[in-house]
DNA sequence: TCCTATGTTGTATG
DNA sequence: ACATACAACATAGG
């Protein structure tokens, strides 16, 4: 499920456990989520350390802890944090388990293509500094975007749209909802876009973006869908219909992931 | 049995 | 070296 707004949501879960200790820590050791992971540096280090602070870019999520120790999460396709009673047992998809005094913080993913990494140091890991710069910031601007669509120039844009080197936390339903948005196909080469086509690409890249932390990653207890206005709750109906022209909604491997569109809203230009 | 799934990455090919 | 396409990863559910 993850993608940006939901991962800002799940990062958030874990905050009643801020400036609290960590009593003991739980984990599956062989779980593919730990690739590339020293469980036994995570298990030391973490035990007895206070967890500081939290923050999400792209995909990622990154939870500090005293003793200069920084855990990374990233929830793959199934992944979610929850936060369980202390005395919590954990389950065959309950991969890693921080219990504190007073509850336990859990991190779960049934198909395990998230993934844990976790190192030591004074400053933020370098695959945390390194993430691209954020669809709402100062620095996604036209230019930059312009720039890689001519870089990706035969790509279909909808694929160009879920590379996070420059569109960081886009996923399958946002890609999506932004190209239906700015009423281009999602097969068109992202070579062959117009200027105008461009500017509008990157007004609903930061819309979309701000809307739905608005609605998702906000301070509400539930994790909630966007509404009938939006493409993203007609796109796995069979037979839905566009919520802007009606008409029936198209659906198509493209990028190697299945695209809805509006066949009456987003043409294909030659 | 076969297909699907809101993600990333390694590898082959051009 | 760079861009592009796709299988592979692991699991559950329809």
């Amino acid at each position: 499920m993850p993608e940006l707004a939901e991962v800002e949501f799940y990062r958030k879960r874990w905050n009643p456990g801020l400036k609290q200790k960590v009593a003991a820590v739980l984990l599956h050791p062989s779980a593919s989520v730990f690739r590339g992971c020293d469980v036994n540096l995570l298990e030391d280090q973490l035990t007895g350390a206070t967890l500081l602070s939290s923050g999400a870019a792209a995909k990622q999520m990154l939870f500090r802890f005293s003793g200069d120790a920084w855990l990374g999460l990233h929830l793959g396709m199934t992944g979610e944090l929850t936060v369980q009673p202390a005395d919590f047992e954990p389950r065959k998809h309950d991969h890693l388990v921080l219990r504190q005094r007073d509850r336990s913080l859990v991190f779960s993913d049934h198909r395990m293509f998230g993934r844990v990494q976790f190192s030591t140091g004074a400053d933020a890991p370098d695959w945390w500094s390194s993430i691209a710069p954020a669809i709402l910031s100062d620095a996604f601007t036209l230019d930059a975007v312009a720039t890689f669509l001519h870089r990706r120039a035969r790509s279909p844009i909808k694929a160009v749209l879920l590379m996070q080197e420059r569109f960081p936390g886009i996923g399958n339903w946002m890609a999506d909802e932004i190209l239906w948005r700015a009423a281009i196909h999602p097969k068109q080469p992202a070579g062959t876009l117009m200027p105008a086509q461009i500017k509008t690409l990157h007004k609903e890249c930061r819309w979309v973006c701000r809307q739905a932390l608005e609605m998702i990653g906000g301070e509400s207890a539930e994790l909630c869908d966007p509404p009938k206005t939006w493409l993203f709750p007609h796109r796995w109906e069979d037979g839905g219909s566009c919520p802007k022209t009606g008409a029936k909604l198209l659906r198509e491997q493209i990028g190697g992931r299945t695209t809805c569109w509006s066949p009456a809203r987003q043409i294909l230009v030659a």
